[in-house]
RNA sequence: GGCGGCAUAGCCAAGUGGUAAGGCACGGGUCUGCAAAACCUUUACCCCCGGUUCGAGUCCGGGUGCCGCCUCCA
């Protein structure tokens, strides 16, 4: 049993060998920062972090780069809007992307470079286009020869001539043919600019994720991931500009993940159907967001609504619960169990399921079924009156496992009961001894607006936050 | 015009040849002093029409509907 994945390229599912054994290399485009995020843009991160994670479960030393394209159009627009400049813009953007995607328990790549800092690997690699015969000036600008690169057109599937070449020209522009694109667009009056062999001017979109998977991972890397909006253009001209110089695949395996729709279209800032990261965690827990995301294929479009989100949050609450009671359980004078082998055989069967589900393109919707099951089994055993240490553990371990790689958190906040909370509760228990259920229950809705909730079980009282 | 995706129960969603995972919601039952949590249990003509096959949600052909890319977009 070994991991496939689904390759853009080949629109085949792959059996996954790096180039380098027991290394992974990889790069995932970022997001550009001249606005929040909205949940469209957060489904890569979250995709992408799981790919990592699980990768690294697997035992494979996974170097990951994700860009910020910190210095474009929008940025500028949004800059001269506010009165303030491009930097500014740009920083206010990425700390914001920082935390909204770490509530969402993505972790943060090796390193996250940004075209600003990149400028001297840009113009190199422009000026070797250049020489390669690749690429031209033309009034300051400079633009990629589509025609030249033998294959354009092979992760999209797009022959080139079939392309609606009338709709990519612009206005002003002077490339030689239509279908090509800018590596270097001269500054126009008052605009952010870097002194260049070609005068004052700034990267073309494209040409910084070439530059940056170069300069940090090398000429061909394992995994280049991306929402499936950036296959064509921004990708297949990425491979272009890459093979055309370095003379080497740019990356092994291409992957995809489908869009974020609303009333089954998708979101997009352009549409203005969009929720923003931001103003989302203020309603909802963030982790809910994340566990929702990956209970559909990363492939397949997810159909966004606050009635499905919700849905999601009692699933999730359920499989917490069950976590949660178990470790309850191990608090507790355990009994000695006599069968306790079956069980260590179901959770181990159930982290085999694990793995071969996350080994099949990563598919999280079925990892997500297994911590059911999980739960499902768990909270059968804790019926039992005995039960053993070991295979309660064993619980713990499947679930922390399942939920590490997912990248979602299942125990809740850890705090210590106050000394008058644990005091109400010793109060009721001797009431509940006395049959004075009155009482009892007086002090459990008490505790309950303080979103305690008690649980009488066979093993006493069992307490949850709310 | 070119390229591609999707159509599975009330809702969400897995499933690429052997007779439909899982979740949410709903109904019934069990447990409980009452609850909570949980367990058991009911609910699918897999968009339509052909074809291949001993056997198809799954492969092939043809429809219908929805969505996306080809233009900044995750």
């Amino acid at each position: 049993m070994s991991l496939v994945v689904y390759n853009t390229l080949s629109r085949k599912k792959e059996p996954f060998i790096p180039l380098e054994e027991g290394k992974v290399k990889m790069y995932v485009c970022g997001p550009t920062v001249y606005n929040y995020i909205h949940i469209g843009n957060a489904r890569p991160a979250i995709v992408f972090d799981t790919v990592r994670r699980y990768l690294e479960y697997s035992g494979y030393d996974v170097h990951f780069i994700s860009n910020f394209t910190d210095v474009d159009d929008k940025l500028i627009r949004v800059a001269n809007e506010t009165g303030t400049d491009v930097p500014t813009v740009a920083q206010k953007y990425i700390d914001a992307y920082h935390e909204d995607v770490c509530a969402l328990g993505v972790k943060k790549a090796d390193h996250h470079p940004r075209v600003m800092e990149t400028i001297p690997e840009i113009i190199t690699f422009i000026e070797q286009l250049i020489e390669k015969g690749f690429a031209y000036e033309a009034g300051g600008d400079v633009y990629f020869k589509t025609r030249n690169f033998n294959g354009y057109g092979k992760l999209s599937h797009q022959s080139i001539d079939d392309l609606r070449i009338g709709a990519r020209i612009e206005v002003g522009e002077k490339k030689n043919d239509p279908l090509d694109f800018a590596l270097w667009k001269a500054a126009k009056e008052g605009e952010i600019f870097w002194e260049s062999p070609w005068g004052k001017g700034r990267p073309g979109w494209h040409i910084e994720c070439s530059a940056m998977a170069k300069k940090y991972l090398g000429d061909s890397i394992d995994i280049h991931g991306g929402g499936q909006d950036l296959s064509f253009p921004h990708h297949e001209n990425e491979i272009a500009q890459s093979e055309a110089l370095n003379e080497a695949p740019m990356a092994k395996y291409w992957m995809h993940n489908g869009y974020i729709n609303i009333d089954n279209e998708k979101m997009s800032k352009s549409l203005g159907n969009f929720v923003l990261v931001h103003d989302m965690v203020k309603e909802h827990d963030p982790q809910v967001i994340r566990f929702f995301m990956l209970a559909v294929h990363y492939r397949n479009p997810i159909n966004f609504s606050k009635e499905l989100l919700e849905s999601a949050e009692a699933g999730l609450n359920r499989i917490r619960t069950a976590y949660e009671n178990v470790k309850h359980r191990l608090t507790v004078t355990a009994g000695l169990g006599t069968e306790e082998e079956a069980w260590l055989e179901k959770t181990a069967a159930l982290k085999a399921r694990f793995k071969k589900e996350m080994d099949d393109d990563f598919n999280t919707a079925n990892a997500i079924s297994v911590l059911f099951d999980a739960a499902k089994e768990a909270n059968v055993y804790l019926k039992e009156d005995n039960v053993s240490e070991k295979a309660l553990s064993s619980f713990i371990e499947l679930f922390e496992d399942i939920s590490g790689v997912l990248g979602i958190t299942l125990q809740k906040e850890a705090e210590l009961l106050d000394a008058d909370i644990d005091a109400l509760i010793q109060e009721r228990n001797e009431a509940r001894k006395q049959r004075n259920f009155a009482r009892a229950d007086e002090i459990r809705d008490l505790l309950k607006e303080q979103n305690i909730i008690l649980e009488d079980t066979a093993q006493g009282v069992r307490w949850k936050r709310a």
